[in-house]
DNA sequence: ATTGTAATAT
DNA sequence: GATATTACAA
């Protein structure tokens, strides 16, 4: 501040506006000995002539309420409105209505008479505030005078309290001769407003490119300035993209310790089953950060392979239909899960939440297990290697509801050990009939992976979703089977969840699909109306799909695997199961190098979560 | 000099 | 309350 007034009182030029000469002299003579430079008018009209005539000559005004050739506040609207300088008011009349009249009219100040010396000495306050916001950069090396001169022509979108008033009311309007001023102004304005830095909005577009440049980065390398550098974004910043990368980090964090929670639960809860055992012996721990890294996959016949990658693969080799419907479990889920995926669970209110209610989900299991469809399956680290298998004729029994579509698909996350606890609905049109198979892992191992092709959508949908129904069983001692509707890209129902379908509200999924910038018409059309927000909000980071090449190719070719596999296995659970382990571990095999766990980016030890079994 | 994280502002 | 921005230590 000292730098400020010492500036300003070195060439501060005011005009002193008083029809009363013995104060306009008093007035004169305190403003000369605060050191500011005055021209003193008894007369408004001539004060605003001088303004007229020159512009950029005065600083401030200091006017007096009452005089009889024009009305203070007139006045001060037109200077406010024709050079925008900061004007003060001065009055005997201390009314509070004439005060506020003096603020609506856009006074930056209002002294009461008789004014004292000390009320003048700070006035260049009302100057440096105006000032400050553009100041700051520019401007402010050039001469003084003229930069003060400037600075107080442009309105700057100050801070300062009464300077917005002042602001506010000044807008401007046509005038002759101040198209110049105007521009001039404006400019200035426009520089005022610019210094602030306008809020970088995370769009979808935009974070898009962010993720798009963390990929080709990898995961680990990705840092703030390289990021930036990748988007290639004009006016984002390092700090822009170094902010981001925070939030989408404490996210995939999230997802994944959420999926880790939830895996362990459902191991908790789990089962005898045999296959659950098995897995479970495999890592031993069932936490993610006890995954040193790729070679722990190694003990295991089983490998956990990173859920997240595998899942996100086997998602997206299964073709769009799966793809996408991953992608709308997900968003059904992101919501929480963005909040406190560790919280999250479906919301179930009674056990007969569950959409299949009075089937036995065994049941359905089994009729999904027998269907053709594409299974996959796929396993949280640990735990229990969930088996999903599509059905897309299955009927579900009059149970479901009525959003549920005519056909379902039935996942299960432990197959073996008791796919009632957790069964995923996926709805289907009749006229799907390849159905499409979901399945998640968990987790984010892939994710993590920059080397993993699978772009971290797939992954946080995944382990989203797998979370979920994990969660969703653990927590539901018994039965519950929740079970969730998974919209079909073909379907135009939307989605929704079986045992709790307020929970995951066609609202949610009508602004994820919004979100889902990138995906294919299909999807994108079957979901609702979209608000037009494209604002992008972490519900989804995964569902920013990067661009690559990389991801066709892999795609293809599990694709095909899958399909493969799914043909010849689709014939019984087991079958299926066996499949889909297989199926895992080659591709773990071809993998493993692949994946790297970043422990760092895994749960915390503390999020992990010693809720091992 | 940059990054990651916490604090703070919007 | 979420997110962006800023501050600051590593």
């Amino acid at each position: 501040m000292d730098d400020f007034r010492n500036e300003f009182h070195k060439g501060l030029h005011v005009l002193a506006v008083d029809d009363d000469s013995t104060c306009l002299k008093i007035l004169e003579t305190m403003l000369q000995k605060h050191k500011y430079h005055v021209t003193a008018t008894k007369n408004a009209q001539t004060a605003l002539n001088l303004l007229r005539g020159n512009k950029s000559g005065f600083d401030l005004v200091i006017s007096d309420v009452q005089m009889p050739d024009m009305d203070g506040f007139k006045l001060l609207e037109l200077v406010g409105l024709e050079m925008d300088l900061p004007v003060i008011m001065m009055s005997v009349d201390d009314d509070f209505k004439m005060v506020m009249k003096g603020i609506k009219h856009g006074a930056c100040d209002y002294l009461l008479k008789p004014v004292r010396l000390k009320d003048v000495k700070n006035i260049w306050q009302h100057v440096a505030r105006r000032r400050r916001m553009g100041s700051k950069e520019q401007d402010r090396s050039s001469n003084q005078d003229k930069a003060n001169t400037d600075s107080n022509e442009r309105g700057s979108v100050a801070t300062g309290n009464s300077d917005q008033n002042v602001k506010s009311s000044r807008k401007r309007r046509d005038e002759d001769d101040y198209d110049n001023d105007d521009q001039e102004n404006d400019h200035d304005n426009e520089d005022s407003s610019c210094h602030k830095k306008a809020r970088v909005v995370w769009n979808a577009e935009l974070h898009h490119k962010f993720v798009s440049a963390v990929n080709q980065l990898g995961f680990e390398k990705a840092v703030p300035k390289k990021i930036l550098d990748l988007m290639n974004v004009e006016k984002l910043t390092r700090e822009n993209v170094a902010s981001h990368l925070q939030k989408y980090r404490l996210y995939l964090k999230k997802i994944n310790c959420a999926a880790n929670r939830q895996a362990n639960m459902v191991a908790a809860l789990g089962t005898t089953d045999p296959s659950f055992l098995r897995i479970g012996s495999l890592s031993g721990v069932g936490h993610l950060h006890s995954l040193t890294g790729s070679q722990q996959f190694h003990n295991s016949t089983f490998r956990p392979f990173g859920p997240g990658g595998m899942a996100g693969r086997l998602n997206t080799s299964v073709g769009l239909n799966v793809h996408e419907t991953l992608q709308f479990g997900h968003a059904q889920n992101f919501y929480k899960s963005m909040h406190d995926p560790l919280k999250f669970q479906p919301a179930i209110i009674g056990g007969n939440q569950n959409g299949i209610q009075g089937v036995p989900l065994s049941t359905a299991v089994d009729q999904f297990q027998h269907n053709k469809g594409v299974g996959i399956a796929v396993s949280p680290i640990q735990s229990v290697s969930p088996f999903f298998d599509v059905q897309p004729n299955f009927s579900v029994p009059n149970k479901l509801p009525d959003l549920i579509p005519t056909s379902t698909v039935g996942c299960s996350a432990s197959p073996v050990l008791d796919v009632s606890n957790n069964a995923l609905v996926l709805k289907a049109d009749s006229e799907n009939t390849q159905g499409g198979g979901v399945l998640f892992g968990q987790t984010s191992l892939a994710s993590q992976n920059s080397q993993f092709s699978l772009p971290l959508l797939d992954q946080g949908r995944c382990s989203d979703i797998w979370s979920n129904t994990v969660q969703s069983s653990g927590t539901n001692s018994y039965p519950a089977g929740e079970t969730f509707g998974v919209r079909n890209l073909n379907g135009a129902s939307s989605i929704t969840s079986l045992s709790n379908p307020s929970h995951y509200s066609l609202k949610d999924m009508h602004s994820q699909g919004v979100l889902i910038p990138n995906n294919s018409g299909q999807i994108t059309n079957n979901v609702v109306p979209f608000q037009g927000n494209t604002d992008f909000s972490f519900f989804d980071p995964l569902l920013m799909k990067p661009d690559g090449v990389i991801e066709e190719n892999t795609l293809k070719q599990q694709q095909g695997y899958i399909m493969n596999h799914t043909k010849s296995q689709n014939n019984s659970a087991a079958n299926n199961l066996g499949s889909v382990e297989e199926f895992v571990s080659s591709m773990m095999k071809q993998k493993q190098e692949n994946v790297k766990l970043l422990e760092g980016y895994l749960c915390d030890n503390n999020l992990s979560d010693g809720t091992s079994i």
